[in-house]
DNA sequence: TCGGATATGTTATGATATAACAGTAACAGT
DNA sequence: ACTGTTACTGTTATATCATAACATATCCGA
């Protein structure tokens, strides 16, 4: 089975988050120039935020950090900026969680596959034609025209699903 | 490709949902006489109401109908028998809605495929292996160790998606 | 530089869900 | 039947997630 369909794998101990985040902000300010979309600060400073790590962050834990460096933050601060990243594909919502993940192939109207590791909390997004095409299938067959797909796997990840010792705290390093 | 995965279809216009409703409830009662399960007054009348449609409910709505008929009810009066219904497969929740369904066929753990119209709300529940067995596979290949699957599918339901003028108001007998 | 469109600030409120503890009902073992 | 244990429900309070509505500011093209 092919690994193209991983668009962000679950990351090793000391992957170099600092320039994986670097990557992402650059990669959103390359498509926002292109696109004529206006990336402004604050929306960039969201979008920086959710990739400080590979865990979904949840809106209130932005609206908390956005508070100690931006006067007059509140929910509608950070709910509007979620609200345009998520449609222009840099951030995706985790259902399940009420929580946003960075998306690394950021693309318009992609659904994304979500793989959530529920002892560490990170998450590995996939892109697989064959989960998608499956269920395009069997949705058509029913007669349905499908706009969006909400797909969210929870588990364990391979590194926690390893662990000996499935009692006691784990940080990863993020 | 086989109808078999299709768990409960959408419903034509006008087919018989008292006894639709009629059999969730003595299935689940079964089930719990089987199990040795509590399916309590407050259990039974939550269940039913769940079963007023083939749409999502929402935990408030359900509130709003158990004050109507029993003092005192509050929040986790009606969370807490969601959690009960929802642990024995007697509901699903919605994520991507926030809401609450019937399972027409009740099992512990299985977690289901849902068809979402966000024109009519109808929700078709499919369990389709050739889905289940694609993300588990992808998963696997992942070396995720896979515990729930989420898989919540919007778009427009077959009567919905033939509908000429998809501005105007279009209610289902339920 | 004016005027419309877009973005943000600000206040208020709505919607969803759980914590914590008290009281009651069911049920098993005697 | 009594009693201790467990499960269920009542009750109050609060945590968490999200949007409405309107005011102000900024951007950017004509």
């Amino acid at each position: 089975m092919s690994r193209s369909s991983v668009i962000a794998p679950f990351q090793t101990e000391r992957h170099d988050h600092a320039s994986c985040r670097r990557d992402a902000l650059a990669r959103a300010e390359d498509i926002c120039l292109l696109k004529g979309l206006r990336l402004t600060e604050l929306r960039r400073r969201v979008l920086e935020l959710v990739w400080s790590g590979h865990e979904p962050v949840r809106a209130y834990d932005l609206l908390d950090q956005l508070r100690g460096e931006r006067r007059g933050a509140a929910p509608p601060t950070v709910y509007r900026a979620l609200d345009f990243l998520q449609e222009h594909g840099f951030v995706h919502k985790i259902e399940s969680l009420n929580a946003y993940v960075g998306c690394a192939e950021p693309a318009d109207s992609h659904g994304g596959q979500f793989l959530i590791c529920g002892r560490c909390r990170a998450v590995a997004e996939l892109d697989d034609p064959a989960i998608h095409d499956a269920v395009q299938r069997r949705a058509e067959a029913s007669g349905f025209v499908v706009q969006g797909q909400v797909i969210e796997v929870t588990g364990l990840c391979p590194r926690c699903a390893a662990e000996p010792a499935p009692l006691q705290a784990h940080a990863h390093e993020h």
